[in-house]
DNA sequence: GCCGTTTTCGGCCCGACTGTTTTCAGTCG
């Protein structure tokens, strides 16, 4: 198995760490890091550019010496620098940095002066007062990293955005609620970039009363922990255990506050090199002439970006990689957002495992404004998801058809029709014919070995009746790792057989995930943002969906379900893959980076 | 270690907060 790109950004990120931990330079730590995050954020596989030969140096923030490393570490599944820096260092000392509050220094000095090397270990010296003896250390400081290990081990890292949001939509209600001299109260950070999974929860605000919003906050009844609490920035832990930020902000510099705090930090790093480049220096309150020291303050964001000689920025494209060079040359996307679909393409009901009546269902999407959806329960396979037999497949169908009469928007036929272990589906050919629109999924044999599930799936995509592959991986987010399979193989079978991808909005899903999105986009492949929803309350989640394609570049002609109605059945009505034409007159060029 | 509309050498984003400190290092985002 090739080394992945994620696995390629740990090694670096790791990189950056042990070097800082032996005190190299700063320039040099930053670099490690800068190529991690770039790493991470790539459309399209190392090991395959490495095998094609292809120069890494294009790649931003990867010049020589790290790409003299990615192609060691792919065709000899090291890296011997990265070794022996491993053995300088005392052993477990990376394990201890993922303590959060314990940086790479404290970490050396735990390891070193205590001989410790593991989280667990960190905490006993917390509590039997060991740690506390260490230089620039003191009990106070000691409790915090023991309070630190025991919310991390609840939580881990990072909390799903589908968890986050809500959480956040509420704490915003009920502060404001609390404090009405509150102007302007925004999420800020992961959250507003839509990142599938968030760190803490950022919000600023404005009001003519700002240690009151932050008093209020620490004496919310769902906070259980005030960690840090300053004049102007406010930490609390919620019930749940995720952490939320506040930073108050002056009116007259929200701009550049809710610039700053949205990030990405690769983003706000290359805006501050493009800036000084400019003989300007930016914080978080507005930009510094670097010569006269005049600073310029901003109200908004867009007269921000103006004053440095960019568009405005939408905040899922701000991930450092490629969004400056674009907006220099005024070329940034204009993104698909959720009014731009007309229609829902996966949606149960209760015939399989689905919540509610097929009747609810249409309802909702009808209140969705939609013009078309298709109802698309399990079949016979997936037994535990109570699938349809062959016989109810066919009633529901007739039932369908009969529907219709009584309902404006236009109700299709379809079948999430599972992809058998051999590729085969669920439903006979002479089935799947009768339906306008089949999702074909994978739901057992996930174990299956690459090359295996590779052909699998492209076998589904060559039958002539799957209109669409639905979530392509079948990672649950945080709980089941995605299946193994040759990406761009497959990708390529999607456009080829004229397959259309889901983007499945379920937030515990996101699959296709921005980056395949991304590249899937590149190749030209119709993608479906659909809600799978169980339950007639699900289909405004798609708002998880549109973040995805948003950060996958992708404008509305990029997205099959914004087809009027017209054209779509015009689509699913011509056959494979000559239906494509339909999805290519309305795409002019593609945006590639 | 990376990079170039000042540069192939000499720069490299910026500030808040904490805890342990009499001026600042470490961590975070």
């Amino acid at each position: 198995m090739a080394a992945s790109n994620e696995q390629i950004a740990e090694l670096f990120d790791n990189m950056g760490t042990l070097l800082e931990m032996k005190g190299d330079t700063v320039f040099k730590i930053r670099a490690y890091q800068r190529a991690a995050r770039t790493i991470e954020q790539l459309s399209t596989s190392l090991a395959q550019a490495v095998n094609n030969g292809e120069d890494l140096t294009k790649i931003p923030g990867v010049g020589k010496a790290i790409s003299e490393k990615i192609t060691e570490y792919i065709s000899t599944g090291q890296v011997l620098a990265y070794e022996k820096l491993v053995d300088e260092l005392p052993t477990g000392v990376l394990a201890l940095k993922e303590i959060p509050g314990v940086g790479p220094k404290m970490a050396m000095a735990i390891s070193q002066q205590l001989g410790i090397s593991t989280v667990e270990g960190v905490a006993e010296a917390a509590a039997d007062g060991r740690l506390a003896q260490l230089p620039r250390m003191g009990k106070r400081a000691a409790e915090g990293i023991l309070r630190h290990i025991n919310a991390f081990k609840e939580l881990g890292n990072r909390t799903p955005i589908g968890e986050a949001l809500p959480i956040a939509e509420q704490v915003m209600k009920v502060l404001c609620e609390q404090c009405p001299e509150i102007d302007q109260l925004f999420p800020v950070g992961s959250l507003r970039r839509w990142e599938e999974t968030i760190g803490d929860i950022d919000l600023i605000g404005t009001s003519t009363n700002p240690e009151a919003v932050g008093n209020a906050l620490a004496e919310l009844p769902m906070v259980k922990d005030v960690l840090v609490h300053g004049p102007k920035k406010i930490s609390v832990v919620v019930e749940s255990g995720i952490q939320i930020d506040l930073r108050m902000a002056e009116p007259d510099a929200f701009g550049a506050m809710l610039q700053y705090f949205t990030g990405s930090q690769q983003h706000n790093i290359r805006l501050r090199d493009f800036a000084n480049r400019q003989g300007l220096s930016i914080n978080e309150y507005g930009i510094t002439n670097i010569e006269s020291g005049e600073v310029e303050e901003f109200a908004d964001e867009e007269s921000f970006y103006a004053r440095l000689g960019l568009p405005w920025i939408t905040p899922e494209l701000r991930t450092g990689l490629h969004e400056l060079d674009f907006g220099l040359e005024n070329n940034l996307p204009d993104l698909v957002n959720a009014t731009h679909l007309k229609g829902d393409l996966h949606l149960h009901s209760d015939w399989s495992d689905g919540n509610d009546p097929i009747e609810l269902m249409v309802e909702s999407a009808t209140a969705q404004g939609y013009e078309y959806m298709a109802l698309t329960d399990h079949s016979q396979g997936l037994g535990v998801a109570n699938g349809l037999t062959l016989e109810r497949l066919e009633e529901q169908i007739k039932l369908l058809r009969d529907m219709q009469e009584k309902y404006d928007i236009s109700i299709l036929c379809g079948s999430e029709c599972d992809i058998r272990a051999t590729g085969d589906m669920d439903f006979p050919n002479e089935m799947l014919a009768k339906l306008d629109v089949v999702v074909a999924s994978v739901h057992n044999a996930m174990n299956q070995d690459q090359a295996t599930m590779t052909a699998r799936m492209i076998k589904a995509m060559e039958n002539p009746y799957v209109t669409i592959i639905g979530h392509l991986t079948t990672r649950l987010l945080g709980q089941r790792e995605p299946v193994e399979f040759d990406l761009e193989a497959v990708l390529q079978a999607a456009r080829d057989t004229g397959t259309a991808l889901e983007i499945n909005a379920s937030p515990e899903r996101l699959d296709l995930r921005d980056t395949h999105a991304y590249r899937a986009r590149e190749m030209g492949i119709p993608l479906v943002i659909n809600t799978d929803s169980h339950h007639r309350n699900h289909l405004d989640k798609r708002r998880f969906g549109v973040a995805v394609a948003r950060r996958a570049w992708c404008r509305p002609e990029d997205i099959l379900n914004t087809l009027p109605k017209d054209l779509f059945l015009q689509y699913i009505r011509t056959p494979k893959p000559n239906r494509l034409s339909v999805f290519d007159e309305r795409r002019v060029g593609t945006i590639r980076a």
